[in-house]
DNA sequence: CCAACGTTACCAGAGGTGTGTCAAGGTTCG
DNA sequence: CGAACCTTGACACACCTCTGGTAACGTTGG
């Protein structure tokens, strides 16, 4: 055990629910970044433990991915990319939002139909 | 051609740079979706082209992918979503960002004088 | 009528995401 | 010292993204 009460990663998995492997990659996806100790470990903290187990809560929420979330924080660090995505939503003279919100839509209920199928080919093959 | 000033897919597609088939694409992500006529056809009128060739700079300028941008509009048109990934970004305490970085950097800096030492152990111990 | 275009629905293949596992080696601590 | 951790790196696999095809079939216009 270290210093402080950070946690190392397999004590940090098992309180938040990832798994060691997924919060290294967290890591490498720059939404939660523990310290580490002198010789290298990781070390996470209540902050970095709270921050990973409403991280958890936000995916499964909204069925979003972490590169998606990656994406939000990279719209939230970089102003001209911001600003750029913005004007290029604001540009629309005629806004289609509701056909395209509608069709946006069925496209997500088929994928997550045929996810759905797929596991239930797997899970009853008989 | 059809009614109006709006071309058909192929020709939409040569004026933007796109091809046919990614400009389909384009509509199932929900970012430029054209009309249609009574037969079906896509007609994509002056305001859907400009959309089209501004998108495509976008997408270059910043090196992101449709999947993303298709995010970003998520986000603004969810205000759950929107909401709720802006509360787990605020919701940080001390915000690692920087320390964790130069951290990282100090880490693999020191990582690679470690690998240094022992290579020159290993290769010099005569 | 028929050539040239449109539609949807598939297959395919490269590259990224999400996740597990394993190997080779360093660290901690009883 | 030795067990039980930790580190990075790599292989593996399934699914998604992006992009190109091809097939089967409807529409348009000379």
């Amino acid at each position: 055990m270290a210093e402080g009460d950070a946690l190392t990663i397999h004590e940090a998995a098992e309180t938040t629910g990832w798994s060691p492997r997924m919060l290294r990659y967290v890591e490498r996806s720059g939404l939660v970044v523990p310290e580490r100790s002198r010789s290298g470990y990781r070390l996470y903290g209540p902050a970095e433990l709270q921050r990973l187990r409403t991280l958890r809560e936000l995916l499964e929420r909204f069925d979003v991915g972490l590169s998606e979330i990656g994406f939000a924080l990279r719209l939230r660090r970089d102003a001209d990319l911001r600003e750029a995505v913005g004007e290029w939503f604001d540009a629309q003279p005629h806004r289609p939002e509701d056909v395209a919100a509608a069709d946006w839509l069925r496209w997500e209920q088929e994928k997550h139909q045929r996810l759905l199928n797929t596991q239930l080919m797997e899970t009853a093959p008989r």
